[in-house]
DNA sequence: CGAGGGTTTGAAGTGCATCAAATAGTGTGG
DNA sequence: CCACACTATTTGATGCACTTCAAACCCTCG
């Protein structure tokens, strides 16, 4: 099933995800020799809140929404993940049932791997075991942190605080980065709607001095945006890692 | 150091408490052996945010602030917690570090026992490890769920899903239930303000018939409740385990 | 009884959402 | 290369939700 090309590359994949860093090659393989590839396009749901959880997935490209709907449509975003994360693996510790949606934002292409093997080996790997505490608990204070910024901080300030966790960590001054998905899909990434969103970009713009044209954003120094960011947080510039 | 009458205490709250519960006696000992009762007066801060953390705490008796404080001085509340929870113990896998501090709200009686066992003992019993990953998966589910209330519910739909969890499972009507702790930190466990508090706490009266007399509240239907609450949310009552 | 905290109420302001409409940007077929 | 359709984004006007500040009311505990 797995070309060797494929499983390569797989392998060279699974390096630079924490869950499987540092493991034997063994262990390694025998996550490679399950996984498929699949190309997904944008829009495409991937699994469904409340679905029984066979696979868990790494992305190779693209970008992925986790997300929750209510009963009156609405819908909240957990999470928007890029290249080298995984997601669908806290399933086996759920009753095997996903705890939220998950859709292709962008044209994806993911690894797809068994949850089955996942939850056979962390009970054989104490290293993967020990990966997998280290995800569950860096995930977990990302959370926190997203609680503590939906209660104190403004709209502004949270536009602020994602563009600083853009930003390179030793650049300090003449920045120029690039959101990384649309405006739409940022607004509910920080709980907000779209209206909002511009508006308060614009709040961000005159209070701070950064210079925005589309999905460009310019920042001469570094300062002022944590000036004005960073104060309705209990974490200053840089967050270790958000 | 141990009184044995003490040790037996111990042991019988171990059983109450998810990461202990179905370990062998001879690991519930390690622990047993190590634990030292203390009294907290209402007040008291137990630990701060970003403190070397070498103990971790079983609640025996009294109620527990979880919370984190910005620059700017106000604070987030990231929980509450009563007997038989158990708090601290992640970080472990947090460089040593604690990620919030903690307070005791209430008269409280805590057992506090080391980290350094904790790690060593996760390392070498797969029950306990098995244990660890359950409570952190738990935990991650209810933050997941309290981001989705922060975005979603009005003030008033958080009070009467917050009303609804302490509803008995099997009553559906005639119910009546005690606030735990005073409004004030109510409030803040909803992330809204005291007046914010009081003013959506008659919201809710009026529209779901619900009554109200200092911390007693009576719930004569869930089902007016349940209908106002739940319909911002993607769960429906009664929620599994928040 | 009086002090002090918890709780409610009132008045006014702020922040964000909503609805509606204009504008910019992108990809399509001609 | 343009016209068109369609989506993304911005802007304006208005309303609701929540906060803020101030003051009153309660309750309880010395």
């Amino acid at each position: 099933m797995v070309l060797w090309a494929e499983k390569e590359e797989i392998l060279g994949l699974f390096k630079e995800t924490p869950l499987f860093s540092g493991l034997t090659i063994e262990t390694q393989k025998i996550f490679a020799n399950t996984a498929v590839t699949c190309s997904i396009p944008k829009g495409q749901v991937i699994y469904m809140e409340e679905n029984h959880a066979d696979f868990f997935y790494i992305i190779k490209k693209g970008w992925v929404k986790l997300f929750r709907e209510t009963f009156d449509g609405t819908e909240a975003v957990i999470d928007i993940l890029s290249s080298s994360h995984i997601f669908g693996e806290f399933s086996i510790f759920d009753n095997g049932i996903y705890s939220s949606s998950a859709q292709a934002v962008e044209d994806s292409i993911l690894i797809s791997l068994p949850t089955s093997i996942l939850k056979e080996q962390i009970e054989k790997d104490p290293k993967l075991a020990f990966n997998m505490f280290a995800v569950m608990s860096r995930y977990q204070r990302q959370q926190d942190k997203k609680i503590e910024h939906l209660t104190l901080q403004t709209t502004s300030q949270r536009i602020g605080c994602f563009l600083l966790r853009l930003c390179p960590q030793n650049q300090k001054t003449d920045i120029v980065i690039q959101l990384p998905y649309d405006k739409i899909l940022l607004a509910s990434r920080l709980g907000m709607k779209p209206e909002s969103f511009s508006r308060s970009l614009n709040i961000l713009r005159d209070k701070t001095g950064i210079r925005i044209s589309g999905a460009r954003v310019e920042i001469d120094s570094i300062s002022q945006l944590t000036d004005f960011s960073c104060k309705g947080c209990s974490s200053s510039y840089p967050c270790e890692d958000i």
